[in-house]
DNA sequence: CGGGGTTTATTGACTCGTCAATCAAGAAGC
DNA sequence: GCTTCTTGATTGACGAGTCAATAAACCCCG
């Protein structure tokens, strides 16, 4: 029964933080949507913030899951930085849902330490594939890993707030045309 | 007195907020900090929304006033985009308190509408900027702005969380460079 | 089998704290 | 004496977490 419920919990949590846009949802309403009571729920997680950390680590897995697939199907150094912008921007993730609860988790790492290390080791792997990526690629490949990173997480951050969304498609040209312009054509 | 009292709860909310790392701060705290009782922060702004809003004005004003300044020295096409991206990273701007109390705006954009309308304003006024500044140095100056615009929301969330804080100086040259690498080499 | 006992699953009701917002009443100026 | 300031006390709502009690499953041994 456990696995099952923590299970059904943490999807309960992702969406309602999805549609809700904050992490200001009850542990009533994600109970509710999982199907049943809040005690339940406290029954078997504890506390709502080891319920958040756990959603958390959820979207990550799925995530890190994503571009590993991406990665291994990579030949080519270039390939391998494509690999990453588009399992960063596929379909599954770029969603305002999964965005906003990442938007949440960055507000919530403020203040929840188990949150900011969550998200330090996914910045840090994020950051290492990067970095071998470039390598090859460029002079300074740490440089070029920041840059990237940073794009990433600046075009879903406004992915959460404009109204006129752009397509994962859109997100995914307008990224990979950036790392064409940082490969080095002066050597 | 209103002015005065207005003022002063704003600062104290900003300062509130960059502090706690979080919109979750009581009216009596923001309050306490400016001075007086809560009872009169709310005879003075009638409800916390409104209170909020106007700290993200007052953000957004001193933003704007500091690009206005930056640009009105620019002569060239390269010295606009410098300009803009200098303000957005002066050391006024980008402290772990300001970037912290601008991430909570982004979540509170999405429930509220007032809030939203701001940011969207200010998107589009550094959009436009952007854009302007690009035309005579690049193909597509709409993609080049969107491209730098992200980069920078990019940097602030990742300054938020980071441990080991980038330098406004780090960051302008990390942006600066990629910027230099978005201009057309190839006519 | 088969029932007594133990563990697991589940909930409604409750506690306790917090906080935005209100209000009535007191000071202070004009 | 009227308006503008100001506050302490209060209200009302809401939400996390607890608890005691019930129901269901499982298990052991006679």
């Amino acid at each position: 029964m456990e696995p099952i419920r923590r299970d059904a919990l943490v999807k309960a949590a992702i969406a309602e933080i999805g549609e809700a846009g904050s992490l200001d949802v009850t542990v009533s309403q994600i109970a509710r949507r999982a199907g049943m009571s809040s005690a339940l729920a406290h029954h078997y997680f504890g506390s709502k913030e080891q319920m958040m950390v756990a959603a958390m680590r959820h979207i990550l897995t799925l995530f890190g899951a994503e571009v590993r697939g991406a990665l291994a199907m990579a030949k080519t150094p270039a390939d391998r930085v494509e690999a990453i912008v588009r399992a960063s921007f596929s379909s599954q993730n770029f969603r305002a849902e999964t965005a906003a609860a990442w938007l949440n988790f960055y507000v919530e790492a403020q203040t929840s330490q188990p949150t900011r290390r969550l998200l330090g080791v996914y910045h840090r792997r994020l950051r290492s594939n990067l970095v071998f990526a470039f390598r090859p690629l460029v002079a300074d490949p740490e440089q070029a890993a920041e840059t990237v990173s940073a794009l990433i997480d600046g075009v879903y951050l406004r992915q959460v707030l404009r109204s006129d969304a752009m397509t994962n498609a859109e997100a995914i040209g307008l990224i990979l045309r950036a790392v064409d312009r940082l490969k080095d054509t002066r050597p």
